[in-house]
RNA sequence: GGUUCCUUAGCUCAGUUGGCUAGAGCGUACGAUUCACAUUCGUAAGGUCACAGGUUCGAGCCCUGUAGGAACCACCA
């Protein structure tokens, strides 16, 4: 037997012990993953049981693959381990999948800039070049977050990790892909995307970031035949692209104008003057130009009217020849200056006022987003969202916390079409091929191929070439359960779908709602049956962590600092589904201490108890025995229901004070007397196994340390109901009561605890003479023997004195007289509840007889007190 | 503009279907040290539950309004 040092180091421990759960394949789920690939086994075992209620299935959201952990991963962990191992505890076959992701764009990102460090750039490589450059790069960076996720005790199925560019993740993303193209829900659109100039790239709406800023809102003169318009603009480079200017039909200032022609300051162009209800008569001069390839409003006015598109702004953001010679090529800001200056030189420029409206930046560099019109590949989400909302009013996904489905059923409803193109060439390559001869009128223009390795295909004769375009990352991670869990059409799969989607209320929208919509298209089932959101982990401040504020917490350095475990209780502890909420070391201080008092406990314990007793046959002989039994069963019920409701920080608070407050303060020091050894290996036992899912290392190093422990802390059984007498555990709270009362008494007189006790007739203190002792640290506890002296303790419904001499009772006088008046008020506040006629009437009865009950014991205590102050 | 949330002890937060005397951690004050643990033990102080109404026998919790704060969504030129 290993010796307990004198308190916990889990620096030491907690590799090994990982070590030794990854060796023993104890993460792995036992019963094999679906579907097992021997087709005949498969049809058996599927027959047999598919009742989930033995699996658990969980998918860890994939962390960057050439990242590090940030605090937002240590909660993640915390809590997905957390149930992971409370289920496995509880005996289900649990599968907890981890992955890498491929990052797209933010891998993009920095491969692009370590590009420019050394003076290159994109546009000198073809995709696939550039493909397997960030390939090589991500392997080089790969591993420090799978080591990461280990120091943090996450009990993943490390053989099933998935990256997001493996073979079967592409596989399945076709797969969907082709069953949309073929449903027609795919659509190639020359539409206006959102386009960050830096990054040349199209972005999703939800990767635009809308922030309000002060604009300028300029008047421009558009001269007509006998007449002029003044036009309001925020963005005058523009203008070129104008094809036309609006008026608001209702408008009577410029009923008659409409159908004529304006002049199109600083180029020949005549443009018409339109009636559409996209002019807001109080905006401004409730004139409004139309610019059908630059801006989403007029791109829809266009359409009404039919009008043409004029691009004036290229990919690089700089201005287009459309845009006449003395323009071309300036950016759009030059352009805009130049524009302004020439308008107001031909008089042209009427006005100019400050305003504040919404801008749209790329997400990650800040750069404003040009509304670009390109050729993209669109999904139309109508039958998605359509189908996703239906099995969210159906109630098949419950929300933790549940305001959640509300706020994500209201965006699905306002969904738009969903652009998955992506100009960078670090993702999955889009399966799409164009035609290359125009002349093939026979054949389609694109056609639906996966051999995107290949730059050009023939079919039927017609050459044709690939997009270059990569998807969406947020698409293919939209099919993470099902690749995860292995899902095949028509095979029953115990993890599918997932018991439960834990991630950051963050990406609600931009992952959660779309493995819904995808989830139920591809599967007919909803991917997930609960879905767990957590917020943001803030500085203890509450304000939200980043580089240039220099509050960022590093997980692990407080993994090395304090130990995993007390970084997971710390993180864990006062918090709540969907909040975000601060974070600071205090807590893991406090996770840290928690892990050494078990310790401690457990070395105490290992003391005491004998070798070679069987404690499978304890009794509950003693005090304090029913009663800590009582506890423990207690907390044990709490816990189940903590998790059930993702109560996590509860369930710690529950296990924190059963083990300290209870167990170590009040079990343990009255076993020092007793020491029923059975009972306290059986008790320790089941603490360390309710802990265990919080505090993973720690168990398991105790575990391991104890003489008559087998096996592995991590694969025992969550422990069953705990018999306990009711009576005698009720015994044991009195004794705490009078033991309470000692003490708090002690603090106040003279001399402490210097003072014998004495009690009169009582049996349940007789019979405990030495525990009190033991408890209170009183000299000795005597039987009066019916020569009651000294200080009554009166709070206390039994016959207790403290020996002390008459002149440290008188001083003791004030206190009491504070304490009747205190309890006075708390019997006023009681009988005034009961002289209401309407609360003995309609209240329970259960309750009104409480309030009686709470009465009578008012007026008997403060009998008892002012007896005790005519004494002294 | 829309949606959702928050306001409870000095700080960070719990408070599950309304039930009596509102909890925890940290912090604070006072006391304790051969006996598992100073990463300890004991005791205590500290809250008109943002405000104003309402429903109810009873409201931190339900309803209405007000004030302050936050997040997300949104094309207003």
């Amino acid at each position: 037997m290993m010796k307990f040092a004198k308190s916990y180091e889990p620096g030491d421990k907690e590799p090994e012990i990982y070590a030794a759960w990854e060796a023993a394949s104890v993460f792995q789920p036992k019963v094999p993953q679906y579907p097992v690939n021997d087709a005949s086994l498969r049809g058996a075992d599927s027959e047999k049981d598919l009742d989930q209620s033995k699996y658990y299935g969980i998918v860890m959201p994939p962390p960057n693959a050439n990242g590090n952990l940030h605090i937002g991963h240590g909660l993640t962990v915390a809590l997905e381990d957390s149930l992971v191992r409370y289920y496995r505890l509880r005996g289900r076959s649990t599968w907890y999948i981890p992955g890498a992701d491929h990052a797209g764009f933010e891998t993009w990102v920095v491969y692009e800039k370590s590009l420019e460090k050394v003076g290159k750039s994109r546009f000198e490589y073809s995709r696939d070049e550039l493909y397997a450059q960030v390939w090589d790069f991500v392997e080089e960076q790969r591993g420090n977050m799978e080591l990461q996720l280990r120091a943090l005790g996450a009990s993943c199925a490390w053989n099933d990790l998935t990256f997001t560019l493996d073979e079967n993740v592409v596989a399945r993303v076709y797969k969907t892909f082709e069953k949309m193209w073929n449903d027609g829900m795919i659509y190639r659109g020359e539409k206006l995307v959102n386009y960050c100039p830096k990054h040349r790239t199209a972005f999703a709406d939800i990767e635009v970031e809308h922030k309000d800023e002060k604009g300028t809102l300029w008047e421009i003169a558009y001269p007509g035949d006998d007449f002029e318009l003044i036009v309001s603009t925020t963005r005058p480079e523009t203008l070129f692209g104008d094809v036309a200017v609006a008026v608001n039909p209702e408008d009577e200032r410029y009923k008659n104008l409409v159908g004529q022609h304006v002049r199109l300051p600083l180029t020949k162009r005549e443009i018409p003057v339109i009636a559409d209800e996209h002019a807001d008569m109080e905006y401004g001069t409730g004139v409004v130009k139309i610019t059908p390839a630059h801006d989403y409003d007029d791109f829809e006015v266009g359409e009404r009217h039919d009008l043409p598109r004029i691009q004036v702004i290229g990919e690089d953001g700089t201005m287009l020849d459309t845009a006449g010679v003395d323009y071309a090529g300036l950016t759009t800001e030059d352009c805009r200056k130049k524009a302004l200056k020439d308008l107001k030189e031909q008089g042209l420029l009427r006005g100019e006022k400050k305003i504040e409206h919404a801008v749209a930046h790329c997400y990650k560099c800040g750069t404003v987003i040009e509304p670009m019109l390109k050729e993209q590949w669109f999904i139309d989400v109508e039958k998605l969202a359509e189908l996703a909302i239906e099995r969210l009013e159906n109630h098949e996904i419950k929300f933790f916390p549940a305001n959640k489905k509300k706020v994500l059923i209201n965006y699905l409803r306002g969904l738009k079409d969903w652009n998955i193109s992506r100009q960078i060439p670090w993702g999955i390559a889009i399966p799409m091929f164009r035609k290359a001869n125009e002349d093939a009128t026979d054949s389609p223009d694109w056609i639906f191929d996966t051999r995107t390795n290949l730059t050009e295909i023939e079919v039927g004769g017609v050459k044709y070439v690939r997009d270059e375009d990569t998807f969406d990352t947020w698409f293919s991670s939209a099919h993470w359960p099902m690749i995860c869990t292995d899902w095949v059409e028509d095979v029953p799969n115990p993890y599918y779908p997932l018991n439960v989607m834990e991630t950051g209320a963050d990406i609600l929208f931009a992952w959660v709602a779309r493995m819904i919509m995808i989830g139920v298209y591809v599967t007919g089932e909803v991917p997930f049956r609960e879905v767990y959101l957590h917020g943001l982990v803030l500085d203890e401040h509450g304000q939200k962590m980043s580089k240039s504020k220099g509050n960022v917490i590093n997980p692990m350095d407080l993994v090395t600092k304090y130990g995993s475990d007390a970084f997971r209780l710390g993180i864990l502890r006062g918090r709540s589904a969907g909040m975000n909420q601060a974070f600071s070391e205090n807590s893991v201080v406090s996770g840290r201490n928690l892990c050494n008092k078990l310790w401690n406990v457990a070395r105490l314990i290992e003391d005491i108890v004998e070798e070679n007793e069987n404690f499978d046959t304890y009794t509950t002989l003693n005090t304090g025995e029913d009663w800590i039994c009582r506890e423990i069963d207690q907390c044990r019920e709490k816990v189940e229901l903590d998790m059930m409701n993702y109560r996590f920080a509860e369930a710690v608070e529950t296990l924190y004070s059963t083990i300290w407050d209870k167990y170590a303060d009040w079990f343990l020091e009255s076993q020092k007397i007793y020491r029923n050894s059975p009972l306290l290996k059986k008790t320790l036992e089941m603490i360390l196994i309710m802990l265990h899912p919080f505090a993973p290392f720690v168990t398991e190093a105790i575990w391991q340390n104890l003489s008559w422990t087998e096996d592995m802390i991590i694969t025992q059984k969550w422990p069953a109901k705990l018999e306990y007498d009711p009576m005698t555990a009720s015994e044991f709270e009195r004794i705490i009561d009078i033991v309470s009362e000692v003490r708090a008494t002690s603090q106040v007189i003279e001399g402490g605890k210097r003072w014998k006790l004495l009690y009169g007739d009582d049996s349940l203190v007789a019979e405990n003479t030495d525990l009190i002792k033991k408890l209170t640290g009183v000299p000795a506890v005597e039987s009066c023997e019916g020569q009651p002296r000294g200080l009554r303790l009166a709070t206390m419904n039994s016959e207790i004195y403290l020996d002390v001499p008459e002149k440290v009772v008188t001083k003791y006088r004030t206190t009491l007289e504070e304490k009747i008046l205190e309890v006075g008020r708390e019997l006023d506040a009681l009988n005034a509840r009961m002289m209401n006629p309407a609360y003995v009437d309609k209240a329970p009865i259960h309750l009104v007889k409480q309030t009686q009950d709470g009465i009578k014991e008012k007026q008997a205590l403060i009998e008892r007190l002012k007896r005790e102050l005519e004494v002294i």
